[in-house]
DNA sequence: GACGAGATCGGTGGGATTGTTG
DNA sequence: ACCAACAATCCCACCGATCTCG
């Protein structure tokens, strides 16, 4: 066996075009290019655990600060009007502001009981304050799954269940199958990585 | 960056395609597979600068092409983004800076709290800079480690967890289940055997 | 791949702390 | 016995994804 590093994007694609449970990079890469097998043995190695330690979860660390951002609250039209779909609750059509400062002191957001959604939504209000920042700063990632991609299955093939989700007016997904702590720490990397001031990241990460 | 395992004959296979010299093995699979490489290389500026996302209205121009995977939008009731397509691309190889005086500067690096990844990162660009020195400089070692090998398994048959780690863009491996204070000794032992000043491996050290 | 959200808890990596050696 | 240098155990914070609950 050899080892050779990918760039991760490249990685990502190649393990996107898995096509049988548990492939190796071999077989993917054999498929691809073309290149038969040689007839030999291949082990996989198995990794041991460890003994398991004290869990002390503070993932979800509650401290209430004020936005330090004074804006009016009149929700701004904004080009595309987004369609919020929930089974339980009655809202259907909102609008979201063009910032997001704006976005947190917005009603209708403020209500919203999901974190999904307004995880979902300050993403897409993000996204539309500058993309080209929001790109860079999507390669933000945990131990072992990626955060963002432009493709679903991308976040499919990254991580087992990770609930991939489109934001909207975006040609990004995101991974959703996680806790609200990580929800927010995520947006907190994000917006640190995009340049957003400390205080405004506190309020929005604050805001989920 | 992702490490892959191949199989013996597809990693020679892979290899014989090789068209410039020093080509990586990403830059080979990515002229095979007809994957192009996404612009984002993030060479932050040394000299700082980073937007702060307040302002609103920028342009929305995309300009990261992406491989043959399929992006799957959701059929938006408004105009979707646009993607561009760019022929443009040239960046492929890692992001670091070329020196390790620019790297102990770069933001990036300075906002990382986690103390391996600025270790390993240094020791790539001391490679890089100068790759002969570096080479008759990895015989350091402690009293029963070694604390370089162009191998893991050389590296976990001399000392138990030893944690080793590849260096990217380098042939190289290192131990690194230490202290931040080993790692400091470490860094310093291989720039001294390189010859580097007394002021510059300080300051190297320090930056960990 | 079809119930969705997300808290809970098992797993893992970092590296300070503690044990070991000359 | 003590000290300095070194090794590696082990605690803690972080991350993943299973599983509970509405």
């Amino acid at each position: 066996m050899k080892t050779i590093e990918l760039e991760d994007d490249l990685y990502r694609y190649i393990a996107s075009q898995t096509k049988d449970i548990g492939e190796s990079a071999s077989d993917i890469l054999r498929r691809l290019l073309d290149v038969s097998a040689n007839v030999s043995a291949d082990l996989t190695n198995v990794e041991e655990s460890q003994p398991h330690a004290v869990d002390t979860n503070s993932e979800t660390k509650q401290t209430v600060t004020k936005s330090p951002v004074v804006v009016e609250e009149e929700p701004t039209p904004v080009s595309a009007p987004i369609v919020v779909e929930t089974a339980v609750e009655v809202v259907s059509h909102s609008t979201l502001p063009a910032s997001i400062a704006k976005l947190i002191k917005n009603k209708k957001f403020k209500e919203t009981t999901v974190s999904v959604t307004k995880f979902i939504q300050i993403l897409s209000v993000l996204y539309a304050e500058n993309p080209k920042e929001f790109d860079s700063a999507t390669d933000i990632k945990g131990r072992k799954r990626i955060y963002f991609a432009k493709s679903e299955s991308e976040l499919l093939s990254a991580g087992s269940t990770t609930k991939p989700r489109h934001i909207e007016n975006t040609p990004y997904w995101v991974i959703t199958n996680t806790n609200t702590g990580r929800k927010r720490n995520i947006i907190t990397q994000l917006m640190a990585e995009m340049g957003y001031t400390h205080a405004l990241i506190d309020a929005v990460s604050q805001s989920i």
